[in-house]
DNA sequence: TTTGTAAATAGTAACTATTCCTATTTAAGT
DNA sequence: ACTTAAATAGGAATAGTTACTATTTACAAA
């Protein structure tokens, strides 16, 4: 893949946050330090970024959110602020019972915890 | 809440199936029986059966779902044909773990197990 | 160092899913 | 039957994302 400084850009900008950004919040980010850069750039490099594995798609509810941790691992979400967390707990489920009971072979998994965060309990 | 003939079906359309179906899926399911019924009136009685606890809204990816199955479960995803499978199985993670560690109050999980259906292994 | 090229970009149009708006219809109480 | 507020149909508006195309750029070869 050729170099495009756009799209380093774009993956400085992911990588350097834990607050799970949209494609708009990338955007105008990235447009400070480009000022005429395309918001179709963008999507299409988070789109390049996510398919070779240097960053994470997370689809919080609605919301098409990023993550510069593409480490395996789950997410608590406050139900009052929204603010997204990262966990390394484990996921623990009976993959036999998975298995036989579903006829089903498990892969990853996407969990999320939703519940009160520090500021809103 | 007064009742309306048009909610009724829609809320019997989710009821009535397992495949979690979009909203325009129940809009075109829904035209079948009030021919002139409108896409609004589908989404607005969406809203308002998922407020009352009638229906689950499910986020599958960048896809939003209905479900009639109104308890906490959990589903599996296969990565290859998107079918989603009710499941009950039992999300187990250290609660105490969490409020120390992430100093956040559980309130309920939404798990995919994301792997192969019995069509695509 | 120029030159050729295909890939990537900027800017914009198009598309899709959902919500909003408003005149009309309807459920249900009087 | 009459009244009234809630709900609807139909369509316009919005938001998020993708598609299109002329121009620019990375980079390899001369």
């Amino acid at each position: 893949m050729r170099y495009s400084h756009q799209r380093e850009v774009i993956r400085e900008i992911i990588c350097s946050t834990k607050s799970h950004p949209t494609a708009d919040w990338v955007y105008s980010e990235a447009k400070k330090k480009i000022d005429n850069i395309s918001l179709g750039t963008v999507y299409r490099n988070l789109k390049t970024l996510e398919e070779i594995g240097s960053i994470q798609i997370i689809y919080d509810e609605n919301l098409i959110r990023y993550d510069g941790n593409t480490k395996e691992h789950h997410h608590l979400k406050c139900s009052e602020c929204g603010v997204l967390i990262d966990t390394n707990i484990k996921s623990n489920f009976d993959e036999k019972d998975i298995v036989s009971k579903y006829n089903f072979k498990p892969e990853k998994t996407k969990f999320f915890i939703i519940g009160k965060c520090n500021k809103h309990k």
